[in-house]
DNA sequence: CCATAGGTAGAACGTTCGGTCTCTTTCTGC
DNA sequence: GCAGAAAGAGACCGAACGTTCTACCTATGG
């Protein structure tokens, strides 16, 4: 077991990731490049290159934060009231400053190739969150739960989209009426 | 009046926002450079540098057609018909193959700087599609024609993305059925 | 018939991109 | 005290970026 003991899984990386995806999420993928990030995690390029392969793992990378971020804020047990506090910590989100949309969205529209890594990650968060709903839906007692599922995905999307390019507190009073919505549906 | 009578107002213009404009959608706009473009349009860099400053007005120019595209579905007369027609040509693109979500949208992802010219392009046609949501919603007698189009504009935007990320025929029956509620609300 | 505008052709600008390299320093565990 | 991993410093690579340039060709309109 005991590992290396000093600065645990790599001090610098954490900074390059912490750095990276606050970048990213801000301003870009493709606008920001591997020097910018090293720069601002004051560390070297040999550095970067010697945690990650290249600028498409530090992507992935990236979107892995956001997508624990969100599984971390669901919590385990499945049902109405942790549909209620995943889509409500999305609402807080939504209104906190510096919204700037979904991080996944963003990366599809900058990532089009569907067999690009970074696509593929889009695609497994957005999968999974997906079945999130669908689960605690049926939890509830939803007589469609798969149908749900899609219609709430479909007012989240809109909901992040109108969070960044129209008014937030809009977007999260609709979405929270949307999900009661849904929810009388069921039991 | 009578102005160049040969090639109308530079074929060679036309060809190029033609590429730019399959380019930028298909792939992204900073995954697209200007050579690609020139190259794919048949063009000199010369030739493309005389008809456009830079890239960005390409790129803005690029957000007009597709503007323009809506516009001309959408038609005159306010109302309930025209509502229906334009969310309805929405969603026939939304099925359309090499569908790759709302050329805003994804232009809003890549370009955050909101003085940015592509940024205020995106802004003044959501604002404008707004708008037109509003007036139509008020001339089919709805009592908030306002708060009824930031909604619709909600699932549009939830739309646009499914029908990229996700199902298009989930997305198309999901805002065609939301429309219908938003209606039946008015008169 | 000549001026002019719009086009082609293609070299070149400086900058930034993602990525690799060598060399030295620092820290940890044995 | 010494081996070895992790990191710093910084030069370097070829390619692509957006942009500018000169030179020549070819239509038109006056």
């Amino acid at each position: 077991m005991s590992t290396t003991t000093g600065r645990r899984v790599s001090e610098a990386r954490e900074r390059l990731l912490r750095t990276a995806s606050a970048l990213f999420y801000a301003e870009g993928i493709r606008a920001v490049g591997v020097d910018r990030v090293v720069e601002e995690a004051g560390v070297t390029r040999a550095t970067f290159y010697r945690h990650f392969p290249g600028k498409d793992d530090l992507v992935v990378a990236y979107l892995g934060v956001v997508h624990d971020a969100v599984r971390d804020a669901a919590g385990e047990e499945a049902g109405a009231a942790r549909l209620r506090r995943t889509v409500g910590a999305m609402t807080e989100t939504l209104c906190s400053p510096g919204f700037r949309g979904c991080s996944f969205i963003n990366a599809a529209a900058e990532f089009a190739d569907p067999d690009s890594p970074v696509h593929r990650a889009v695609a497994a968060h957005r999968g999974w969150l997906s079945a999130l709903f669908a689960t605690d839906l049926a939890a509830a007692g939803h007589p469609d739960p798969d149908g749900a599922a899609a219609h709430l995905m479909m007012l989240r999307d809109g909901a992040m989209v109108a969070g960044y390019l129209a008014d937030p507190e809009v977007a999260r009073a609709t979405l929270l009426r949307g999900l009661d919505a849904i929810l009388d549906e069921a039991g």
